[in-house]
RNA sequence: GCGGGAGUAGCUCAAUGGCAGAGCAGCUGCCUUCCAAGCAGCAGGUUGCGGGUUCGAGUCCCGUCUCCCGCUCCA
């Protein structure tokens, strides 16, 4: 008997993968939809088909397998204790005014209308006289480069040697007049005036609850999960009996308003995320920063991303976010996509965010030192620090999706899916040969059997090299065909997808066997 | 948000301003003893959407939506 044929890394001579087909595909066998499509669709929206919809449970079955209900086992050699959480989309608007979103989510834009650039108006300054009609310069504030030139710029207009800093103030972009932008050079422009007004491009969804939209009834789509859960940690804390170090996962939607919306589901408006907040001693952070990076790097190579595909990307210190700068560091686990190849983009976060989060939320509440946790075995009460992997369980399915896009031109298909089998949408395909002599009974009851437990199909139509056609697209691993041999000896032939070899198999063998084979037990 | 390109059946594409078509895929039946075979049939469309010009628009004009590429954005 053969060993399972998981996902693996293409051989090099297979021809390059072009995202265009891999969206026909998605398309053609039901992978994914565009939302809304007979209206001509939505920007930034999309909808899983029936295989998309069994391929994207699979992966966020595994994650909530792996993560919460098996058994892990952390860096120290003790289980890792993790509990769900499932909260809402909506929360209180003072969450994300505590979290920071409200605010960097609110940031005013600048448009240049000559260089066609555009800046964030809090980042710019601008350099000049501050006589009535005299020229003003903007540039980004902190490039040395930009000031020169602007400061070069400035003294040959005013025809001085050097800055007065009497009459020639340095301001912020946001300081100055309708009537002073109208004189101001853009960073990117020869000419004044090309600047526009600063204006918002909110990425939070609002809505209202209740009947009357007034300022009082504002709310958002929250834009992540994770506040959910450190608004809940209290709540975990004292309904369970949870110790630090442990976790809390959550699987939801979460929404942003993006102003570019592009690369088919990388960059969606309405997504979901795989979160976990893990709570420690700020003492550990090292330790267990070090450890969740790297187990959540081999968590996806185990489910079939195993190619060159996939790395790891420690982040330099000026790329950090504000909550991140002094800590233990953040990694993102990459994919290298059609669409960003040779570069990479994020399919997970691992970020060590401190007490940044924890201590805005009692700081807001007014709860301030009574949110603590106390550690009865430290005798010592302090705000946990936090160790974050973020994953998107679209960008995943995306990723599963390309890895497994095959181009094989010896097949009738062209191509087949090389879907990890505990990853792909059906698992087996039940086909007698021929539609008669009782091959189509036998087979049904097989098919019966293996459904309890198992996504399979059953198929007795057509030509059987149609049938095995079929399922390479679709990405099933196994098919089961009922032959003349099972009549007379009760075997039944496998069809491997990836080697499209086959080996004989007793029929009453089949369940224990495709269990093994999806990674469960007998 | 800016610039460029594209949109006709599920897919790949035809149709000079003049009857919207083909191949493949799908479905039904026959056939078929291992890789999209064959035969017969069926179904599939307000040509992305909305206006306009015209006796007549898939085709020309305007607007709009969506997708792709390059910018921008992505705390």
């Amino acid at each position: 008997m053969s060993e399972p044929t998981a996902a693996g890394s293409p051989s090099p001579e297979v021809p390059a993968k072009s995202m265009e087909q891999i969206v026909s595909l998605c398309r053609r066998r039901g992978f994914v939809f565009q939302s809304s499509e007979i209206y001509g669709g939505i920007n930034g929206f999309w909808d899983y088909g029936p295989l998309g919809t069994e391929l994207k449970r699979n992966l966020k079955n595994a994650w909530w397998q792996d993560v919460v209900q098996r058994e892990l086992i952390g860096p120290t050699g003790d289980a890792v204790d993790i509990v769900g959480l499932d909260c809402t989309i909506i929360m209180n608007p003072k969450v994300w005014q505590a979290s920071g979103h409200v605010g960097g989510f609110n940031d005013p834009m600048v448009d240049c209308r000559a260089s066609k650039a555009r800046y964030r108006a809090d980042h710019l300054v601008v350099l000049g006289s501050i006589a009535a009609g005299s020229r003003l310069w903007a540039f980004v504030e902190g490039d040395d480069a930009a000031r020169t030139k602007a400061t070069k710029a400035l003294c040959k207009y005013e025809k001085c040697d050097a800055p007065d800093p009497a009459r020639h103030v340095l301001r912020p972009f946001t300081a100055i007049t309708a009537d002073e932008r109208a004189r101001t050079i853009g960073p990117d422009a020869d000419e004044p005036g090309s600047l526009t007004e600063p204006r918002m491009f909110n990425l939070m969804f609002e809505t209202h609850c209740g009947a009357v939209r007034d300022e009082d009834s504002k709310a958002y789509l929250r834009p992540e999960t994770a506040q959910g859960i450190f608004v809940n940690f209290q709540n975990v804390v004292d309904s369970t009996r949870v110790k630090v170090p442990f976790g809390i996962a959550q699987v939801g939607k979460a929404f942003r308003n993006e102003v570019t919306p592009r690369n088919f589901t990388f960059r969606s408006r309405e997504f979901e995320q795989m979160e976990i907040e893990f709570f420690i001693h700020p003492s550990e952070a090292n330790q267990w920063y070090a450890w969740w990076r790297d187990w959540r790097f081999s968590w996806w190579q185990s489910i079939g991303l195993t190619s060159s595909n996939l790395q790891l990307r420690e982040h330099d210190r000026d790329e950090l976010a504000h909550y991140a700068k002094e800590g233990a560091g953040t990694s993102d686990i990459e994919y290298r996509f059609p669409f960003t190849a040779p570069g990479f983009g994020e399919l997970e976060g691992v970020a060590h965010r401190a007490d940044f989060d924890l201590r805005a939320h009692a700081t807001h509440s007014g709860k301030n030192d009574k949110a603590k946790y106390f550690d009865q075995a430290r005798n010592e009460r302090y705000f946990p620090h936090v160790i974050e992997p973020s994953a998107g369980a679209d960008r995943g399915t995306l990723a599963l999706l390309c890895e497994a896009y095959t181009p094989d031109p010896s097949r009738p298909s062209g191509v087949f899916m090389r879907f990890h089998p505990r990853m792909a949408p059906v698992k087996a395909g039940i086909f007698p040969l021929v539609n008669k002599e009782g091959m189509p009974e036998i087979g049904e009851k097989l098919f019966r059997t293996l459904r309890k437990k198992h996504v399979v199909e059953f198929d007795e139509k057509q030509s059987i090299g149609k049938r095995y056609a079929r399922m390479d697209e679709a990405g099933t691993p196994f098919c089961i065909t009922i032959d003349s041999e099972t009549l007379s000896s009760q075997t039944v032939t496998v069809r491997h997808r990836d080697t499209q070899q086959q080996e004989k198999l007793g029929i009453e063998q089949v369940p224990a066997w495709l269990d093994r084979q999806i990674g469960l037990e007998d």
